[in-house]
RNA sequence: GCGCCCGUAGCUCAGCUGGAUAGAGCAACGGACUUCUAAUCCGUAGGCCACAGGUUCGAAUCCUGUCGGGCGCACCA
């Protein structure tokens, strides 16, 4: 915030240099804001000098002058000017400047780090979409978590957010698992059985055929249709996810189901489309797509011999239905093997005539889970699957939420059971955690203690000198443009180290000085200090979806 | 063979829209509880940012190549 209203006032010397001759507008919106790593460089820094001097041949240093020179109109924020290195422009804030933030914080409360960069975007999220043929695995859950963290992150700044889950309950696999259900209800029943040779081996089919014997005893014996058996199958499994999500604390606002795009005649409707422009062909029985035209190796079948379309056709119609709904973002939430559809469902669309650059695909790398050491084997489809909810039960929804977002996308995420399990010092979820409920015991103390904050508007916030508390305060007025960013960036995982970040600040701070003290005047000034720490670490901890404890 | 992702401290990872002396957690070692929650803190140690070139005032960051790991490359989804 307070890195916003220095930068407003830069492109203002920018500007002025520019109607002042000292330099050309060329460089506008090239040069930025940075904050030094080095305290000593101060608070924030501009590369102006360079930029402009890179472009027009310019000394830098002279250039950091004359900017210094502009900048001197600008002394209610910045209180010191340097010009240092190879032509830094580095800016020192006043201190009265960084104790105005906390009456933002504390006056915005819940309110505060929420945007309206995004208004009027309409924005769909698609995750999970896991067709109904077993519980959700661990890669599910991964993708789960991190897609509604993007939810909650775009939503936050102002995104018109439509959370949607994509499945499909027809087509071989489901027909496989329906031939599955019965194998096992005919064994239940002791009757002869064949199970299918790629059949769902999970224990959670025998349940499901168990509850058949229950409540139908024989009579689907010698039915030869599996409907009923993929039916029954399809409800009890999608019950199975939905709780799960419900322990996630996921919601999504609508599912879709891929059949619809198949009555609505809407796969026909694309492919006619696309062979109206040239760009399908039949070969072979089947119907190809030229995806050479968009860049790719080899054509690629979008309806096989048999009739059926592959999962290209209907993805495609799927997408272009999103735009037809009037989406002006789409963010798709896919696992890395899903890698090699993405091409192929961008080329559909710009065939189609629609912009692929407002289809973003966060692709997630894999999990690996982790116990004493070694490798948790994860076979889909035989006994040692494990699945989120065992995760879950075994770990707390916590620690599941806060170790699948710690990672970025991109990489691999290795989760260490023993880590997750731990209750204690290791385990950075509590670390965050503990902070919040000691700021919430302060609190409590204080009120103990008869020593009240007080109205903001009378607290002394300029006693508020101790370096620590300078670094807070500047950490709080960060914390807006990292919540847009780490948004607009589809990174959560942003959120996360600037919180952790943020932790550490005050438990070093806390033990070094005491907040409630004899001298009432300061006790007051850094209990505020305090609760809009508090405030931000819940506030972040509410947008991942983790628990802010009172106490511990 | 081709495509995408990754390679940073002993381990797990940030930093990557180029910026000044590369960070955190864990593990190791040494310290701090009569005072607001020690699930905390302070300190020590730990690096050819895989390698080699290139781009420029400046590269962990951008480009090219090499090596290593993961995932894909169906008329499966």
């Amino acid at each position: 915030m307070i890195k916003k209203r220095l930068k407003a006032r830069l492109d203002e010397c920018f500007t002025k240099g520019v109607s002042q001759g000292l330099w050309s507008a060329d460089s506008a919106g090239t040069y930025a804001v940075e904050e030094p790593k080095q305290a000593a460089h101060g608070d924030f820094a501009t590369n102006m000098a360079m930029v402009i001097g890179g472009r027009e041949k310019k000394n830098p240093r002279e250039i950091a002058g004359l900017l210094a020179g502009l900048m001197a109109d600008h002394t209610d924020l910045v209180g010191k000017v340097e010009i240092a290195g190879p032509g830094f422009v580095n800016f020192f804030i006043k201190p009265e400047v960084w104790h105005s933030v906390l009456p933002e914080v504390c006056g915005q409360n819940e309110k505060y780090g929420l945007s309206e960069i995004g208004a009027g975007c309409k924005v769909l999220v698609e995750f999970v979409s896991a067709n109904p043929t077993g519980p959700l695995s661990i890669g599910h859950g991964r993708q789960a978590v991190l897609g509604d963290a993007i939810a909650r992150l775009l939503a936050a700044t102002g995104h018109q957010v439509t959370r949607e889950y994509y499945y499909n309950d027809a087509g071989r696999q489901m027909r496989v698992l329906g031939e599955s259900t019965r194998a096992r209800y005919l064994e239940l029943l002791g009757l002869k059985h064949d199970f299918p040779e790629d059949g769902y081996q999970g224990e959670y089919i025998r349940e499901i055929a168990a509850k058949l014997v229950k409540e139908q005893g024989d009579a689907l014996k010698d039915l030869e249709e599996i409907t009923p058996f993929k039916e029954a199958a399809e409800q009890a499994i999608f019950a199975d996810i939905d709780a799960t999500l419900n322990r996630l604390e996921i919601k999504f606002d609508n599912y879709f189901n891929e059949h619809t795009l198949y009555d609505a005649g809407l796969i026909d409707e694309v492919v006619a489309a696309l062979r109206a422009k040239g760009l399908v062909y039949d070969r072979d029985d089947a119907v190809w797509f030229k995806t050479t035209e968009y860049g790719q190796e080899q054509d690629r079948v979008i309806i096989k011999s048999s009739g059926e379309p592959t999962y290209r056709l209907p993805d495609i119609a799927y997408h272009r239905e999103k735009f037809k709904r009037g989406f002006d973002w789409m963010v798709d939430i896919f696992g890395a093997d899903h890698i090699a559809t993405v091409p192929d469902v961008m080329a559909g669309l710009m065939a189609l005539g629609y912009d692929p650059a407002k289809v973003t695909v966060v692709l997630h790398q894999f999990v690996t889970l982790m116990r004493e050491g070694k490798q948790v084997k994860m076979s889909t489809r035989k006994a040692n699957f494990v699945t989120i909810d065992e995760l879950v039960d075994e770990v707390g929804v916590d620690v599941v939420r806060f170790f699948f977002l710690m990672r970025k996308a991109d990489s691999h995420l290795e989760f260490d059971l023993d880590l997750a399990t731990q209750q204690s010092q290791e385990n950075p979820v509590y670390y965050m955690q503990y902070g919040h409920a000691r700021l919430a015991s302060i609190n409590r103390k204080a009120a103990e203690k008869g020593v009240a904050r007080g109205s903001l508007a009378d607290v002394p916030l300029h006693r508020l000198i101790e370096a620590e508390e300078l670094h807070l305060l500047k950490s709080l007025a960060a914390w807006p443009e990292l919540v847009e960013s780490a948004a607009l960036n589809l990174e959560p995982h942003g959120v996360i180290f600037f919180m952790q970040d943020l932790a550490a600040q005050f438990h070093s701070y806390y033990n070094k000085h005491r907040i409630i003290s004899d001298d009432l005047e300061l006790s007051r000034a850094r209990l505020w200090l305090a609760e809009g720490i508090r405030i931000i670490l819940r506030n972040g901890l509410n947008l991942i979806g983790v628990n802010a404890p009172e106490t511990m």
